[in-house]
RNA sequence: GGCAGGUUGCCCGAGCGGCCAAUGGGAGCGGACUGUAAAUCCGUCGGCUUUGCCUUCGAAGGUUCGAAUCCUUCACCUGCCA
């Protein structure tokens, strides 16, 4: 497989690279041939969200460039937990580290291929990690590990404070030590991450020189931010979860459709693997007619078709159509409302008498978290029942609601839509 | 080890015996305006069988007709002195 001399340009480009060890060195190592390169992902829970899609992505654009992935999961730094400012983890049973690890697995295989002179290899950390003993990792690994040097780190030093368990602390050396296994039985030479990584990253590549008086290579993709510069991938359920049973493929499209103005340049091109023309001339569209919202469009059909494939997207493409085309609700087939009710979200509910009141509805469609807030919902007039405003907070379901004699749209705000099949 | 202070709803932070489900800000949610954007303004923001009832103010006891507010013990945190 020839190498892509624009990758790191191309890498550049899109902003992937927050930090990075010697840009010349890395470059000329890319240059040289197929890198083998590894990407790390802890199965912190049972899915990937949009932080490690990143990860996953770029993993996905170095071996296209020719160079030679090993996507690891964490089976044992999951056991221990990487620090964070948030404090303290809990400590997740093995059966769950094992089954996340798993799944986790599962979710990043179809971005890679595993075929050819530089297919993909999936390692796990556990399998040797688990057999060593303390005497040995102290002394091989440890032994490089200076403790003032620990304690300087962003993340300890802030955790100082508020306190630290010697599992954490001892997080980095798990980490770096894989880099120094994968450098020494598979010749990888390059590990990337999040730039929250950063430490880690030239923690593993400083122990592959002393250890092993090594080379290695080290680079940061950045911490997507909003616009105003709160975290990212968050929704109003919680993460932005690529698992399709987390995080309905419908949410995850809708999520990305509203992406803010002037975020969608930096999103599609960390995000798509559309060319940088492409990308450049959708900005320019985007500028000129921003509300036509042509690039939260092709971000948010570009990201849903990588995670969840093209067919399942056309599906919500649709379903989008009709539950925000504005039109009578009762003009569209049955069959199409029902499926695009069904890409939404909807409940069942046994027909008879009497029907349920709008109120149990909400709470029963998740629209609203409990009849108090669903009360309120419609006292605030943000209730819809087939796109009407409910006035009454005792509303009852009446049977000529019945959209085609099965379903009611029923809709929080302005875009939050279920569906309640009756029958 | 000694002295002083703190622990309040998603977060920050008032309250310091009844008028407290608890001031204010932020986040969230809804409305208006829009482009299923941002900003702005307005409203809302524990639960329920909702003119009332139930559960919340670090934990457990106690005083009282009545406690987030007073007392005791415990846990954790923060400053000052060793």
């Amino acid at each position: 497989m020839p190498i892509d001399p624009t990758l790191l340009d191309d890498l550049e480009w899109r902003g992937l690279i927050a930090h990075s060890t010697d840009r010349d060195a890395l470059r000329e190592a890319l240059d040289a041939g197929s890198v083998r390169f590894y990407v790390g992902f802890d199965p912190t829970a049972a899915s990937l969200h949009m932080g490690h899609l990143v990860q996953v992505l770029t993993a996905k654009r170095l071996q296209q460039a020719g160079h030679t992935p090993f996507a690891l999961v964490g089976g044992a730094t999951g056991m221990i937990g990487d620090p964070r400012d948030s404090g303290e983890r809990t400590l997740n049973s093995l059966d769950t580290v094992k089954e996340w690890t798993d799944r986790v697995r599962r979710q990043i295989e179809p971005f890679l291929s595993f075929e050819g002179p530089n297919a993909a290899t999936m390692v796990n950390n556990y399998d040797w990690t688990a057999s060593l003993s303390t005497i040995d990792f102290l002394r091989d690994v440890g032994k490089h590990f200076p403790v003032n040097r620990m304690l300087a780190r962003d993340v300890v030093s802030r955790r100082l404070e508020s306190g630290i368990s010697y599992t954490e602390f001892s997080y980095v050396l798990l980490q770096s030590m894989d880099f120094l296994h994968l450098y020494r039985d598979f010749g990888v030479t390059l590990q990337f991450g999040g730039s929250d990584q950063w430490g880690n990253l030239t923690a593993g590549a400083e122990l592959i020189r002393r250890a092993a008086g090594g080379k290695a290579h080290a680079f940061a993709t950045p911490l997507l931010t909003k616009a105003d510069g709160t975290k990212y991938g968050k929704t109003e359920g919680g993460a932005l979860w690529l698992d399709a049973d987390m995080l309905s493929p419908y949410a995850f499209y809708q999520f990305w459709l509203n992406v803010e103005d002037e975020k969608v340049g930096e999103l599609l091109r960390v995000f798509t693997f559309l060319s940088r023309p492409e990308i450049e001339e959708l900005e320019a569209q985007h500028t000129e007619k921003p509300f036509l919202r042509i690039g939260q469009r092709t971000l948010a059909e570009q990201v849903t078709t990588l995670v969840h494939g093209a067919e399942e997207t056309e599906r919500i493409k649709e379903a989008s159509a009709a539950l925000f085309g504005g039109g009578d609700l009762r003009g569209l087939s049955v069959q199409t409302l029902g499926a695009a009710l069904r890409e939404a979200g909807s409940v069942k509910v046994a027909a008879g008498t009497p029907l349920p009141s709008v109120v149990d509805l909400l709470v029963d469609t998740g629209l609203a978290k409990s009849k108090g807030e669903a009360r309120r919902t419609i006292g605030e007039g943000g209730a819809y029942l087939n796109n009407d405003r409910i006035e009454d907070v005792d509303r009852v379901v009446a049977a000529d609601d019945l959209i085609g004699g099965s379903w009611l749209v029923l809709r929080r705000g302005k875009k939050n839509f279920a569906g309640v099949e009756v029958g």
